[in-house]
DNA sequence: TCGGAAATAT
DNA sequence: TATATTTCCG
């Protein structure tokens, strides 16, 4: 709608515009909830927001409609209804309310087109992700599409969550082959002793080598690159403890199987398994509560949610594989029981911004989940 | 093949 | 120091 009004009506135009504003607030905050599912309708309102905004002052009641009139054909019908469209800056606080969109805002001047156009197309939100090292931990777990950009990148990566430049190194071929595995990993291709440290820099919690090296010399040359266990592949992990009946049921031959990630061993899975009860232990010493159909609640990103869920959305398993599908829940953490997010944020993930693996551990109550600090 | 634990890097 | 991961042992 193009908004080249007369002066006359101008405040009941102003009005108008403002309740747009506010009734878009509101369905955005309504969406979000739904972000993975809805991630371009999100965006969509988003940026009927921002616009809408920013033309308000400007071309709703100056009458300067031509400012916008050639985004608006680019820009598709819906919003054009009732939004006036111009290309924008970052000022969506509804995407990521963060101190990256405020750095953008900083290096961005305020009629880069360009910019605007490459964070907020729908399919090119990638540069949005990558504004972070920590987005594939802090936000919500990508919709599909954002998904397979957020994993082509990893294979781009070298590390979790690191923006160098992927890095293969001479001992890469052992494990990590190509593909999904690649994808799913973070394809941390770490002949520990060599390059770890150039290339792990932002402390994907520990190094670590390998175990007690009879010869120490053994360490360096026949060191296994370290796996780094990316939230991708940790869903797929949990997806198939939950097919197999729990982590302490499940084998990792079997949790192999099931995750179908070329490259994967035994040992690694074994590990991470390994891992994943004592933390589980950890949280509930009183509660043995292996059964993920009875677990609550688990932290991926900064998004809890039942692990069936999670894991579900995350590998597509079929329905019947869950039982608790009907108990979508895809809350941002600000929608969280408070004692729940508080604990949250007491967790180790301040410190560490690309610990990827986070997952609550389980109770029968959400009442009394404890949060464990990042997995 | 598995679980547990030591070893090691960060 | 805590954590993640690898490696060894039984």
């Amino acid at each position: 709608m193009v908004m080249n009004h007369d002066p006359s009506d101008f405040g009941e135009k102003m009005q108008k515009c403002q309740e747009y504003i506010e009734a878009l607030e509101e369905e955005c905050r309504k969406i979000r909830v739904f972000e993975r599912e809805l991630p371009l309708c999100l965006e969509l309102v988003s940026k009927a927001i921002q616009r809408c905004r920013h033309q308000m002052p400007t071309d709703c009641f100056n009458g300067q409609s031509d400012q916008y009139s050639d985004q608006t054909s680019s820009e598709g019908p819906v919003l054009e209804e009732f939004i006036p469209m111009k290309p924008n800056l970052f000022t969506n606080e509804d995407d990521h309310d963060g101190q990256e969109q405020q750095n953008q805002q900083k290096s961005h001047k305020h009629n880069n087109i360009c910019s605007q156009d490459k964070s907020s197309s729908p399919f090119s939100l990638k540069p949005d992700w990558l504004t972070s090292a920590q987005l594939s931990i802090q936000s919500p777990d990508p919709p599909m599409e954002e998904s397979k950009k957020l994993l082509s990148m990893e294979v781009n990566r070298n590390g979790c969550g690191d923006h160098y430049p992927f890095k293969e190194n001479k001992s890469s071929c052992a494990a990590l082959t190509i593909g999904v595995e690649k994808s799913l990993t973070c394809a941390k291709v770490v002949p520990t002793a060599a390059v770890s440290s150039s290339v792990d820099t932002d402390g994907v919690g520990g190094g670590g080598g390998g175990g007690r090296s009879k010869g120490e010399d053994k360490g360096k040359s026949n060191m296994k690159e370290r796996r780094c266990w990316s939230p991708e592949l940790h869903r797929r992990f949990l997806h198939a403890l939950q097919q197999l009946g729990g982590a302490h049921v499940a084998t990792p031959k079997q949790i192999r199987e099931l995750m179908k990630v070329d490259g994967l061993t035994n040992d690694e899975i074994k590990s991470h398994l390994q891992k994943y009860r004592l933390h589980t232990r950890r949280l509930n010493p009183t509660v043995h509560n292996n059964d993920p159909q009875t677990a609550q609640l688990v932290v991926v990103g900064r998004i809890w949610m039942p692990p069936l869920e999670y894991t579900t959305k995350a590998a597509s398993s079929p329905p019947s594989e869950n039982t608790n599908n009907a108990k979508l829940l895809y809350a941002p953490v600000a929608s969280l029981p408070p004692s729940i997010t508080a604990s949250l944020y007491k967790t180790r993930q301040c410190k560490q911004q690309s610990n990827s693996e986070e997952k609550g551990s389980h109770s029968n109550s959400p009442s009394t989940t404890t949060i464990s600090p990042a997995f």
